[in-house]
DNA sequence: CGAATCTCCTGGAGGC
DNA sequence: TGCCTCCAGGAGATTC
């Protein structure tokens, strides 16, 4: 599943693309997580790609043209992925969207589960709804325990939960929750707001580093990821509890557990870390 | 305001 | 071989 790692692996995967002219937009099934904008198809050839950025877990393509701009939003929801292919490489179930280049290039989107995005902003607005009160970015400074300790500082519900708020935080998704929780040794249901200053400083710093190795390794591979370049992520490897219920703890042997928080599944070692 | 629950959707796995 | 159920998962919307 894309989490921040794999949607900056994506981007990244991209940036061949910058400073190509749009030749057409193909929109093959416009019902994701919120219908696609008809208008590309028209407004977005002849436009030019400036850049490539990235907000969270979404992708933002600035545009601009002889009298037009905007940034295309692109987020892959929980099964998407975007390749570059030749525009003559025929599409297959769940390619959902194209924009073709000018020389030859494909951006496409494919997305089983169709919980992914695709908008159009008329500039990079910070005001726009998804965009505005989205907590900070987990690499970057601004992300440090004393923020993170007074952004728990009312929350009382379990530590796991929390940090996968993208109002404390963006970018922290199921696998990785459980893994810098693991590795900064804190149980997942401890409440948010007991957490000492020093164990959000042992917090931040792993998630920090629990992001970056995932990125060093281009991304992770749940099930189902794949680069740009379709070849998949090799994080899996690394796993330390996630998904690994009943399998021997990687530093004390004991079996992992798993438990239901949130609606969602969090493994831990419930001897390696303490509430 | 915080917290819990519901919801979107499809494919794959497991049970019978 | 087919059908049914369950699960996975990001995050906005809804409800209390």
């Amino acid at each position: 599943m894309p989490e921040l790692p794999e949607v900056e692996t994506t981007r990244r995967g991209l940036l061949p693309l910058v400073g190509l002219v749009v030749k057409s937009v193909t929109i093959r099934h416009p019902r994701l997580r919120w219908p696609i904008p008809q208008h590309l198809a028209k407004t977005l050839p002849t436009q030019t790609l400036r850049g490539l950025s990235r907000r969270a877990k979404y992708i933002l393509c600035e545009f601009s043209g002889e009298s037009s701009g905007g940034v295309l939003l692109l987020h892959l929801g929980m099964s998407g992925r975007i390749q570059l292919l030749d525009c003559n490489y025929p599409a297959e179930k769940h390619d959902h969207f194209d924009v073709e280049f000018t020389d030859g290039q494909v951006l496409r989107l494919r997305d089983p589960r169709r919980f992914g995005a695709v908008l159009w902003l008329d500039n990079i607005d910070t005001k726009h709804p998804l965009l505005s009160s989205l907590g900070p970015e987990p690499l970057e400074a601004g992300f440090n325990a004393k923020y993170l300790q007074q952004a728990l500082s009312r929350k009382t519900l379990a530590i796991k939960n929390a940090i996968m708020d993208g109002h404390v935080v963006v970018g922290v998704g199921n696998i990785y929750a459980s893994e810098s929780l693991f590795r900064a040794r804190i149980h997942p249901e401890t409440p948010a707001n007991t957490l000492s200053l020093k164990r959000c400083e042992k917090l931040v710093t792993e998630i920090k580093s629990t992001l970056q190795d995932a990125l060093n390794a281009g991304g992770s591979s749940l099930r189902d990821f794949f680069g740009t370049d379709g070849q998949p992520g090799y994080f899996q490897q690394g796993y330390f509890v996630y998904a690994r219920t009943g399998e021997p703890c990687k530093v004390c042997a004991q079996p992992i557990k798993s438990i239901r928080l949130g609606q969602r599944s969090a493994f831990y070692c419930e001897y390696c870390q303490q509430r």
